[in-house]
DNA sequence: ACCTGAACACCGTTCAAGT
DNA sequence: ACCTGAACACCGTTCAAGT
């Protein structure tokens, strides 16, 4: 067939081309798909020629939530306020998950603590601390902004999953949540906009609150029946 | 042996008992290593039996969803504020992933859309209404407090198989990072309280702004940059 | 160093067959 | 109706062997 290659000549694969090959695979069938043996297929090699790029399938994993991120994060703007910053980050974690739904599984699945992902956390986390807010408030906010946004595409894919006509039938006899659903579907960018919104301003009210309070002082919790 | 039965004998399972071990395999060993045949064998039954009462593994990953589900959430109790009936929900949420570990990827995963949620759901809505909320808002809200605490114990799973020394470590060079992580580790409760806590107060903002309108408008978007 | 081929220990699911 | 056994088409990964 002329395809064959012989035994130890290279093939001349790297790394990037492994990852390339997973993220297009990833998002034109989804993770759940993506085999070690078809992702080698694709890229003209035997399966286990894939060990000696990536650690296993688990590593592939975390490269392509690695991949996507480097992708799509960008440092803040400089000058912005914190409130634009966070809604920046949102974005582009909302972006980046739109060109690679494949990933987004991986995003709620891998954890992603890697040198780049922890450099770009330490910038957002300067602009809040210079916005007034405590570190580890900052890094509550941060987390809750980042799986939010994450939270809301999961939900979106798994809703998407069923057909829409099938949860109108079952609202019936339940007047709020027809009510709800009567303008049209909820979109993931509509979800998105509201938790981020309503988070923004939430933790407005948060840093208001702590200034008014000693430094040096832990943020007690606020009473809200979560003990 | 005398385990052994014999063919077209009732084994007398129910998908009752199948859902039952199902997930306690789940919270004993994660999902991921769940399969049909071993159920089967903890179940003492061939695998194919199953199939009379489960469709597919989808079908029984739905059913762990629903059963969780239907053991963790509660009405909402009479007379509570809004704010007090959102936080309950989210700490119900908090203690059924809590008590079933397994199935929180699934909850990530499958919708949940089933008679008995979205009879729950129609309550929740109701207290949100009658605080003002107009429907949609309100679907929004419980949306990103379901998200939030699901996605904050997913990000906590993926936390978890990361040593916190690998962190520190990495985190050295990144000051506010390691500000932030100084006061020891971020534990899940912590992460859903200040989530909740800063979203009912978003969206006791957003309710203060919408009640401030004509009734009947739809609450157009606040400027957040998500566009 | 890089790639292969065979093998091991698994999967979910179908299908025909048993009682 | 309920359960089984064999079979099909897959998996990830190890290991020894090739150049």
């Amino acid at each position: 067939m002329g395809k064959a290659r012989v035994q130890g000549r290279h093939a001349g694969l790297t790394r990037g081309h492994v990852l390339e090959a997973a993220v297009r695979l990833a998002d034109r069938d989804g993770v759940a798909s993506l085999s070690m043996r078809k992702l080698a297929a694709e890229l003209g090699v035997e399966a286990m020629t894939l060990y000696h790029h990536v650690r296993n399938k688990q590593g592939l994993e975390d490269a392509i939530v690695e991949h996507v991120l480097a992708e799509s994060l960008r440092p803040p703007r400089a000058g912005a306020s914190w409130q634009e910053v966070v809604a920046a980050h949102a974005d582009e974690l909302h972006r980046g998950l739109n060109r690679h739904p494949g990933a987004v599984i991986l995003f709620a699945t891998r954890p992603a603590v890697t040198p780049a992902t922890l450099v770009v956390l330490e910038s957002l986390l300067r602009v809040l601390r210079d916005a007034g807010f405590a570190p580890r408030t900052a890094l509550h906010l941060i987390y809750a902004v980042a799986s939010a946004v994450v939270g809301q595409h999961l939900a979106a894919d798994g809703a998407a999953a069923t057909p829409p006509d099938a949860v109108l039938i079952a609202a019936d006899g339940l007047p709020v949540v027809a009510a709800a659903l009567a303008d049209g579907p909820v979109t993931v960018e509509s979800r998105i906009e509201v938790t981020v919104t309503a988070l923004i301003a939430g933790f407005e009210t948060i840093l208001a609150r702590d200034e008014n309070r000693p430094r040096g002082m832990d943020p007690p919790a606020r009473g809200t029946g979560l003990e």
